[in-house]
DNA sequence: TGCTAATTTCATTTTTTTTTGAAAAGTTTG
DNA sequence: CAAACTTTTCAAAAAAAAATGAAATTAGCA
């Protein structure tokens, strides 16, 4: 039986590429959802992060099939996370985007913008139940100390740990 | 100018309780919406964590004011994270249900069930970027290669890490 | 076993989130 | 400074997620 010619028999460098660049989108969608970031936002960094070259926001879009609003807000996101950056390319007014890849940083950045305020503001909805409490009567006063002080610990814990995390990474 | 009389001066134990149990269901509202849980689950965690009795269903809803199918639905899932266990009361039928109030042991679980699967597909999918890679040519190849292998190095990162993290939550 | 209470399931409705598309705003350059 | 290009904004549409409510199932009890 014969084989495919060897021209046939491998893949060219587009379908590669192209193949990669797919798992990458892929792969990062589900990342980023997990950190409750919208797919378009996961498409977008997936994207960039597998190109050498960076890319003006409507290559994104007409690669990526979705609209200039999507790429405007998921850019605009992704910079606030410092997610991707963008670089100057001579003779060309458009912003052209980069994807940051150190992820030690981009976690950091993560913890520090979307999640430290939520502890912030954990703390003060512990302190409010404190208040709650002082006029509470004997052994039902004792319990709620118990559960407040739990939660103390670990609005504690957390601010303590989260920050820290990013510097464990040895990436 | 006469002080109000003890007895008005004084909130009531159920004001107090209600103070309290508003707080909680607040917080873990927020808590769980981080951890990309339904409000509905947050609900029923913050109320079951200030309660020093074991409740049931019925109570839940009529409490929260949601319906029994969103009661079911998140008693379900607070069941597979082990975040609420049922506790048996002699002489009724009904399931009682108590949280579970060691976050350590709530965490780790977390991470288990919910983010280490993740983690799995995650290895998988740049095991096909790996599986196209190969026939790449030179210097676009080297490129490909380093972002892959930045990648391997997140999850690997990931894998030895979120389960360390439980750990080390000294709470 | 049959009756009843308790719970689960799931199709439908409601709510929330995300995307779109077009108008507005901003930039660059001839 | 005006024309062309780029990007942002935001109201409306679409999609996704969650809640409801009622029917189906399950479990406890007589």
């Amino acid at each position: 039986m014969p084989q495919l010619s060897p021209i046939n028999g491998k893949q060219s460098i587009q379908e590669t590429e192209q193949a990669i660049e797919i798992e990458s989108i892929d792969f990062f969608v589900r990342m980023m959802s997990i950190l409750g970031m919208p797919r378009s936002v996961g498409e977008i960094y997936g994207l960039l992060y597998f190109s050498s070259v960076p890319l003006p926001m409507d290559q994104i879009v007409s690669r990526l099939g979705i609209s200039i609003g999507s790429a405007s807000q998921g850019l605009k996101t992704l910079r606030s996370l410092k997610a991707v950056r963008t670089s100057y390319v001579a003779g060309d007014r458009r912003d052209h985007y980069l994807a940051e890849t150190e992820f030690r940083r981009l976690f950091s950045n993560f913890i520090k913008e979307e999640i430290m305020p939520h502890m912030e503001s954990a703390k003060e909805r512990i302190a409010k139940m404190e208040e709650a409490l002082p006029v509470q009567d004997e052994k039902s006063a004792e319990f709620y100390k118990i559960r407040i002080e739990k939660l103390k610990r670990l609005t504690r814990a957390g601010g303590r740990l989260l920050p820290a995390l990013a510097g464990l990474l040895k990436l």
